[in-house]
This record gives structure tokens, C-alpha cells and sequence, in this order.
DNA sequence: TCTGCAAAAATTGTTAACAATAATTGTAGA
DNA sequence: TCTACAATTATTGTTAACAATTTTTGCAGA
């Protein structure tokens, strides 16, 4: 499917946005055969992407077995949403800093857009939408490093929602975003963190985080579905 | 130097390190061909570590020029220390919430060796081991994602300091260490918090952000001497 | 003497072939 | 029929050679 010579960069990017975008589930394997005959790249170059997303904890790699989106552990799951609190906070910080009323307007289109998806039922725009609410939110309080942890604790969380969250049902909403953005525009940045706070909160207590529900590794050929499209 | 054979998270450990402990300084070029003499490794091997910390920010790479210790810039200075605030508040928030008194004592000794350091005025020591305090705190917190997540800013924090603090007078001190630790002995979270937060802010102040010091880039063969040692 | 161009050297980027390790499958024995 | 062992297969790990790009050096001309 690329014509055009792929970067590294690119494919990395890639790989990562169908993790995080939950088209690739965890426990699924990255052979690196296959990605080559996808991507049309030779293998270190898949194996360079490879590498970075082990870094980042998306990806597993167990000697000579190869490489696997990671499974989160309950410890895990419950430290990546306690992190994500600590750094959200600090996101609203540095919003309150550098002031946000000239931010308001895409929010809320933000908002408008979860909605619409909501109505139409539409699951992976969901998901997408939902991450890209908090990512909004830290790319528009201009930390570069609080952006940068932050996508990777989102693309986490993914995992995680994944892993622990059998029935998807009822997933970060528009309504706990907005109340966010309400009291971000009354300039009350206290009563924005703590809400941010519940919502992260509330997020994790929609988890099963005692029996832990191992049975969703498909391993038929997702790879070249989730993959697709850029 | 290295007789037996150094795995890749080895070779990009040591590094760090020598990034870490300010022994490649920013703007030292990172030459592929020196390193695989020094480590005794091929370059493909190299590149893979060298891959990871140019993802980590530590490095930054040019595209058929090479790769070289990051010079962070001012913007990226202030970021450096704002994030470090929020994550380490975040630290004693964890701290708080894991319970600290059984931790006390590893704290003081740590603290002791930083004494001991800065009465025999050896600055390498004095710089590692106050990279080192902040990072046994976040390691005792039980929140492996903030931890690493700090290992990260605080390594960064040594390129800022190499680049704006000219004069190496006024190091993270043991006394304001030791004012933190006291807070958390007290059980008083609030202004260990508070204490954390000054610190910082203490030391983001000793830097001189606004005449940037751009002359400190040496280009001798510190590789060899810099990366030495494990 | 200084500037601009061209050629050579050095360094990185890429690919392809090779070696080593682990999983699987098939077979023999109990 | 089940288990243990061995050979095969598949996949990853490594190395070495090649290609592309950039920087530097040398030279000619003004």
C-alpha cells in the first residue's frame, strides 16, 4: 500500500496510532516478516520502530520470541492512572500559567465532535476522540514535556481500557470533558483540576481490576486491517 | 575495555550515564565509528542506543551529520523545571499515599553521603548523587511509571544546568534534601510538598536563562575518558 | 588575497546475507 | 494412548559490505 518510501519516523508513528487507537490489542504479535511486507521496508528498519515502542512500554519484546503490543498488569493499570492524575493536574497548571481563554473555542469544537461520534455509535472514533481530548489539552498549555508524557500515558491507557474494560460501554464521555472546559472558561482552575481529578477517577473505576480477564488475544491476521490507514 | 560482550541496554546505559553525570557535556559529538571502538561493538549496535536516547531528548540527531549531546535551549529549560515540579509533587503524593516512615533511614544515609561529598568539594560525586536523591525518592514512591518518567527530567535537568550554570557553585544542596526528608518524617506531606517545590524553584533560579552561554562546546576526544567506567 | 567551484574524503544510511536461538512437529518407546 | 526426545522449521540477532550524502580540501580565477 505505500507507494512513496516510508521514514522510520513514519512508521513508527503508525504502529503506534493503531495501538493507541486500539485497532492493534494487547497480546497481539508484531512479526517483523509481516510488518516488512506491509510497510515495504527492510527489517531494521521495522526493527528501529520496533525498538522505540518497546521503549515507550507499548511493545514487549522477549528475546528470540520477537515483539508483542505489551498487557498491562493490574499494577500497572492502576499506576498509569494514578500518573496520569499527577500530570493532568499539571497540565491545568500550566494552562492556568499561561492562560486559556484563547483556547476555548477548539475545545469545545472538540467537545461538539465527541458528541457526534457518541450519537453515531461510532466505537473507534470514540476512542480516538477521547485521548485526543486530554492531548488537546496538554499540546494547548505549551509544555512540550507534559505533551510528551502525556501521549504516552493516554496510549497506555488504551492498553489498559483494553485489558480491563470488557464491555465497552461506558467510556471517557463528552458530558466529564465539558465540565472541564465549563470551568476552565469561568477561569476557576482549581475547581478544573478537581474535576479533571473525577474524571480520571471515575475512569478507573469503570476498570475490573480484580479478575483479570486474559482471553482476548486474537491471533488471526490483524495486522494488515489495523494497519491500513495512516 | 570491555572484554565480554556488552548487550545493547548496556552500551546504551553506559551513555546515559556519562550524559547523566555530566561527562559528555551538550554539544559533544557522538561519532559512530569512536563508539564501536570503545565498546568494542559493531555500529548497527551503536545505532540502536544511540536511537534510544535520541528519543529520550538526550541526543539529538541530524540526518547524515550525526549525533551529539542536546544543548537544550531556554524555553526548554523552563519546561525542564516546570515538569519536574508537577512530577515530583506527584512523588510525594505517592509518597503519602504508600506510607514513608520505612523509608526514612535509606533517605538519611543518602543524604549523609552528600554531606560527605561536598566536604571534599568532588564535583562529579556531588552532581550524580544529587540527581541520585531525587531519584530514590521517586523509586520509593512505588510508582514505576514516575519514576521513570523523572529518571528522564532529572538527566535532562543536568544538560540544562552543564549549559546555564556556568559557574558550578550553588549544586542541588544536602540541606534543602534534608529539609524534604524531615517534612516526610514528620508524616507532614503538605510541606514536604511545599519544601519539594521551593527546592526546585531555588534551583531553577541559581540558572542564567536569559544570556545564554553558548561557548562550552569542546571538541576533544572526551569519549574516551567520559565512558570509561560503567 | 579572497571567493567560488570541483573533486576527494569521511561519515552516515541502507540493504542483503549469515548465524544462533527457540518453537513446533513428528517419531519412537513405554 | 501418552510422554519424551530429536530433527526440522521458523524467526530473530548479528555482521559485513554497499550506496548516498555531506563536509572538507585543493585549485583556479578575479
Amino acid at each position: 500500500m505505500p507507494e512513496t518510501k516510508l521514514t522510520e519516523k513514519q512508521i513508527y508513528e503508525r504502529i503506534w496510532r493503531s495501538i493507541a487507537e486500539r485497532r492493534l490489542p494487547p497480546g497481539t504479535r508484531l512479526k517483523e516478516e509481516r510488518l516488512c511486507e506491509i510497510f515495504g521496508a527492510s527489517r531494521p528498519r521495522i526493527r528501529r520502530a520496533l525498538d522505540q515502542l518497546t521503549h515507550d512500554g507499548l511493545v514487549s519484546h522477549i528475546p528470540n520470541r520477537g515483539a508483542f503490543v505489551t498487557t498491562p498488569s493490574v499494577d500497572e493499570a492502576r499506576d498509569v492512572f494514578f500518573t496520569r492524575r499527577v500530570v493532568e493536574r499539571g497540565v491545568i497548571d500550566a494552562l492556568k500559567k499561561h492562560g486559556a481563554q484563547d483556547k476555548l473555542a477548539a475545545l469545545e469544537a472538540h467537545i461538539a465532535e465527541e458528541r457526534e461520534a457518541l450519537a453515531e455509535g461510532d466505537t473507534a472514533r470514540i476512542i480516538r476522540l477521547s485521548g485526543a481530548f486530554h492531548m488537546l489539552l496538554a499540546e494547548l498549555a505549551a509544555s512540550p514535556l507534559l505533551a510528551d508524557i502525556l501521549r504516552d500515558l493516554v496510549s497506555k491507557s488504551t492498553l489498559v481500557t483494553a485489558v480491563f474494560q470488557p464491555k465497552c460501554d461506558t467510556q471517557c464521555g463528552p458530558d466529564e470533558h465539558a465540565a472541564i472546559v465549563a470551568a476552565l472558561a469561568a477561569g476557576d482552575f482549581d475547581t478544573a483540576k478537581t474535576a479533571m481529578d473525577e474524571h480520571l477517577q471515575e475512569a478507573e473505576r469503570t476498570l475490573k481490576l480484580e479478575a483479570s480477564s486474559e482471553g482476548n488475544i486474537l491471533q488471526d491476521d490483524v495486522l494488515g486491517t489495523a494497519l491500513s490507514e495512516g
